[in-house]
RNA sequence: GCGCUCGUAGCUCAGGGGAUAGAGCACUGGUUUCCGGAACCAGGGGUCGAAGGUUCGAAUCCUUCCGAGCGCACCA
């Protein structure tokens, strides 16, 4: 199943050809003039060229084609007394305007037939691209141990989310990985911060270590900036770090109990920090997963001349004949004979190329400033033959800031905690509920729970729907209203017809889910739903979930225009209101459908 | 210096070479004997940063310039 705009596209493209012409000239799609008409083809201009003809005359000969093959309705909604060779009357209109637009109505009845066929789909008509044999890997997290998650993890958490959402409808294997920054020198910060303070600790003797941490995460979190700055201020301190750092990773017993104690506490404060937001990862490796094959890869890369000694450091090359820019090589070693990021990210490509052996694509959702980083590893990646066939995507996320453009921070002025965001948007999504005297029927477990939902959807979509790449300013006032478009909106609409739904259920008025009787008032919203597959099959192609939530606003707008303007369980014709209801029911599902990809839940009520 | 991204309504932003450049907020006016008015309807508001170029057609593609942000091996 497709869209509305996809299925004339097959037909248009025949009539193209019928004239000798490419198919591809045929794309219909929506009108962005709807009161001209539904749909246009725009094909014909470009034919001219390749036909050696005038636009309009190729538009001429499309058109005919189209009212002898498939005919043109006299009316609306009744359409075989004159059917073409097709025996349908897809059309009501075909028309040509201006220098070779080809418009196009639809029969009222090819857009109930094609409805029906969507409300009988549980996909909505949307496309299966992909298919579980299809592994895309999705990098999007990032958090580092011992060390707050901030306002910036907020986009690339969500922005990621969304796309393997997207991928995994589409019918990919799309996997979530956190790659955790869990290896490195900070770690042998931490270590030897605690072995300073706690020498008597078992962690730092001979065995046996303890099973549970000696100290909770805020000692782990607090520790870190001060070992961090006391390394940068005084080498010998920063010697200590290097040897611990060192030891951990030749693999002494008790710094790893330590080291995996640091892992249980972070990854247990970022579950904490996402469970609000309903994100999870599939993958939680990191750093430290990796570093075991970088021996090997040092080996094979130096082996085959692709890793060169340079200043002291081993470095690949990633330089190209066609580069208009200076491109420094990646750090494989440096000179201390440490490795960097780049190291351990050249080493998680490998990884993953060997774990899963149907790898389509990896994708990085990180932030833009890193895009000099990833093409160097990328490139490298690339050099060393490890991505044959598999494609490798960064997708640079912008900053949040404040009002004042620069990166978002608290009014003390501290960057702002992931905790803090997440939690100043719950409590400001509570005080609307007050201030509204909304939800006063629930319990206070109902209660938090909408307003949780309203928060996650406000921030949620605020993210999503401006594009990734755009730095955006965090006003959480405006993102956390239910006027205009907001994530809060959206839900009070998708409420909305819940409620009317449940009224009809009540009042024992049933109807046909999938049988459509169209009016005028229906068409608009009608044709929109149509409209899913387009805008689905576009943020997957082009990785912009914003179509998605652009989609999901126009779906909310039409509906409650809709509402306005029709009567629905009032409406005393007993097909039109069955109809209406089937709308309702069909409008529900597409925007829980969008929302779900969006990784957004709809309340009962609120 | 080199490179990347961006510049569209007062503000925040959409606009895969096509007709009259759209939406939200803000502003102005209107709508409730019916289903959630947290809504709906209507209106004002633009030299698409500037100038050239390609094209039948440019906010969109190319070049130059202006302005902003960011990045340019041994931090991640």
């Amino acid at each position: 199943m497709t869209s509305l705009a996809q299925k004339l596209t097959e037909l248009v493209g025949a009539a193209f050809e019928a004239q000798g012409l490419p198919a591809e000239l045929g794309v219909v799609r929506v009108s962005d003039r709807p009161d001209l008409c539904q749909f246009q083809c725009n094909g014909a201009m470009a034919a001219a060229k390749v036909a050696k003809k005038r636009p309009r005359e190729v538009a001429q000969g499309v058109a005919d084609y189209l009212e002898t093959e498939y005919a043109q309705a006299t009316e609306r909604t009744s359409p075989s007394q004159k059917a073409g060779s097709h025996g349908s009357s897809h059309f009501f209109k075909i028309e040509i305007a201006g220098p070779g637009f080809i418009n196009l109505d639809v029969s009222d009845d090819t857009i109930a037939a094609h409805l029906t066929e969507t409300a009988s789909d549980e996909r909505r008509g949307v496309a299966e691209t992909g298919n579980q044999d299809q592994t895309i890997i999705l990098d999007y997290g990032g958090m580092n141990v011992a060390k707050a998650m901030h306002v910036g993890h907020l986009r690339p958490s969500v922005i990621g989310d969304c796309l393997k959402n997207i991928m995994s409808f589409a019918g990919y294997n799309a996997l979530g990985d956190i790659h955790m920054g869990d290896w490195g020198l900070q770690m042998g910060q931490i270590i030897s911060a605690f072995e300073l303070s706690h020498p008597e600790w078992a962690y730092f003797g001979d065995g046996p270590y303890p099973d549970a941490p000696l100290f909770n995460y805020a000692e782990l979190e607090e520790i870190y900036p001060q070992a961090s700055a006391a390394c940068k201020d005084d080498p010998d301190r920063l010697e200590l770090a290097r040897a611990a750092t060192k030891a951990l990773q030749e693999g002494k017993p008790g710094y790893k109990a330590l080291w995996q104690h640091f892992m249980d506490l972070s990854i247990a404060d970022i579950k904490d920090n996402l469970a609000p937001l309903g994100i999870e990862f599939d993958i939680w490796k990191g750093e430290a997963d990796v570093d075991q094959f970088i021996p090997e890869i040092a080996e094979d890369l130096k082996s085959r001349g692709i890793a060169e000694d340079s200043e002291g450091a081993v470095v690949v090359n990633v330089e190209r004949e066609d580069d208009n820019k200076d491109m420094p090589p990646l750090m494989f070693f440096k000179s201390d004979g440490a490795v960097t990021y780049g190291t351990t990210d050249v080493a998680t490509i490998y990884d993953r190329v060997k774990l899963y052996d149907n790898l389509l694509k990896i994708i990085y959702v990180v932030d833009k400033r890193q895009s000099l980083h990833f093409e160097q590893v990328f490139r490298s990646a690339q050099r060393a033959g490890y991505v044959d066939g598999i494609e490798l995507k960064h997708i640079g996320n912008g900053t949040v800031n404040g009002d004042d453009g620069k990166p978002f921070k608290t009014r003390e002025g501290k960057a702002m905690t992931f905790r803090g965001m997440v939690g100043a948007a719950i409590d400001k999504a509570t005080t609307r509920l007050d201030e509204a005297e909304l939800a006063q029927d629930m319990s206070d477990e109902e209660r938090a729970e909408v307003a949780r939902k309203i928060a996650v959807a406000a921030l949620k979509y605020t993210e999503l729907s401006n594009q990734a790449h755009v730095d955006y300013i965090f006003d959480l006032d405006r993102m956390i209203t239910f006027e205009g478009k907001t994530g809060p909106y959206l839900l009070y609409q998708a409420v909305r017809i819940q409620s009317l739904l449940k009224k009809a259920e009540v009042q024992g008025i049933g109807f046909a889910e999938d049988e459509f009787v169209l009016q005028e008032g229906d068409r608009s919203l009608v044709l929109l739903l149509a409209e899913l597959p387009d805008h689905f099959d576009m943020a997957l192609k082009n990785y912009t979930p914003h179509v998605l939530c652009e989609y999901a606003y126009r779906l909310a707008q039409e509906f409650s225009s809709f509402y306005g303007n029709c009567h629905i369980l009032s409406e005393e014709d007993e097909a039109v209101r069955a109809s209406r209801l089937a709308l309702c029911l069909l409008t529900y599902r597409q925007l829980k459908l969008v929302l779900g990809v969006l990784g957004i839940e709809i309340p009962e009520r609120m």
